[in-house]
DNA sequence: GCGACAG
DNA sequence: ATCTTGTCGC
């Protein structure tokens, strides 16, 4: 696919200024409401995807193409996988990668790995109507989190999935609190968040799924932010859709798996 | 100086 | 993210 902003390519090479200005005029560009033609039950995965290896199905029609997207790591280089899926299946995997420059900094993230995503990405010739990065999209200091940044660099509906909050707080608290599989609650940005004023809502935790006995055992939720051209709860509803009975959507479960055994061979 | 901190 | 086996719980 084509590269719509290559000046928002995220280049190792910059200073943390550079870098957090580059942030800045993302996130101006970056559309937070819905600009696509995406519906949840449009993009519904119903069964876990078994088959990862891409097979052209015979009757997968035109539905739309959601891409997951992970990295993994090596030695001296970040391995990116992009799998796309259209109708609960496979359709589609490109592989990207780029040497390891610059070390892991809260807020940055997109310098270190993005560089692989954007070579991935590259490389894949359907056209995706759906982003899913791991990581982070609205939920960033400046509102512009690896998720913002590809969507925004191919200008292609995105949105982020994390595993842990980067800044925000919830609307109401999380923890210690019992949050049944469906449930969502809105994240708003606080003091940490500098470029929007607080108590805007930037994402969502959102428990995916859960144990039935809340006092052994408990799953964390998911924090969900739009990348570009999602609205805040469009993106928890889309997220909601791809997910099969697995913690995390299937998408970024099947990219999560594949880049993992990419990165240990060779 | 102290806390905060996606992957 | 990554280094790593068994183990507790449903």
């Amino acid at each position: 696919m084509d590269l719509v902003r290559p000046g928002y390519l995220p280049d190792p090479a910059l200073d943390a200024d550079a870098m957090e200005a580059m942030q800045r005029d993302i996130a101006a560009d970056a559309v937070f409401a819905d600009e696509h033609d995406l519906t949840p039950s449009a993009v519904a995965i119903d069964e876990p995807i078994r088959e990862t290896a891409p097979s052209q199905a015979t009757l997968d029609g035109g539905g739309p193409v959601v891409v997951g997207i992970d990295q993994a790591f090596r030695e001296e280089e970040a391995v990116s996988v992009a799998v796309a899926i259209r109708g609960g299946r496979v359709i589609e995997r490109a592989f990207g990668r780029a040497p390891l420059e610059i070390p892991y900094i809260p807020g940055l993230l997109a310098f270190r790995e993005g560089a692989a995503i954007a070579d991935a990405l590259d490389s894949l010739t359907v056209a995706p109507d759906l982003l899913v990065c791991d990581g982070s999209g609205r939920i960033h200091y400046r509102e512009a989190g690896i998720a913002t940044h590809v969507g925004v660099l191919f200008d292609v509906p995105s949105l982020g999935v994390a595993k842990n909050l980067l800044c925000g707080t919830p609307v109401e608290p999380v923890e210690d609190r019992y949050m049944a599989a469906g449930e969502r609650v809105a994240i708003e940005a606080n003091d940490r968040v500098e470029t929007c004023p607080n108590g805007t809502t930037i994402g969502h935790f959102y428990q995916s799924r859960q144990y039935e006995n809340p006092e052994r055992r408990h799953v964390n939720p998911l924090v969900v932010s739009p990348g570009h051209r999602v609205a805040t709860g469009t993106a928890t509803d889309l997220v909601a859709a791809t997910c099969a009975g697995y913690k995390l959507p299937e998408p970024t479960r099947v990219a999560d798996a594949d880049v993992g055994e990419r990165a240990r061979e060779e």
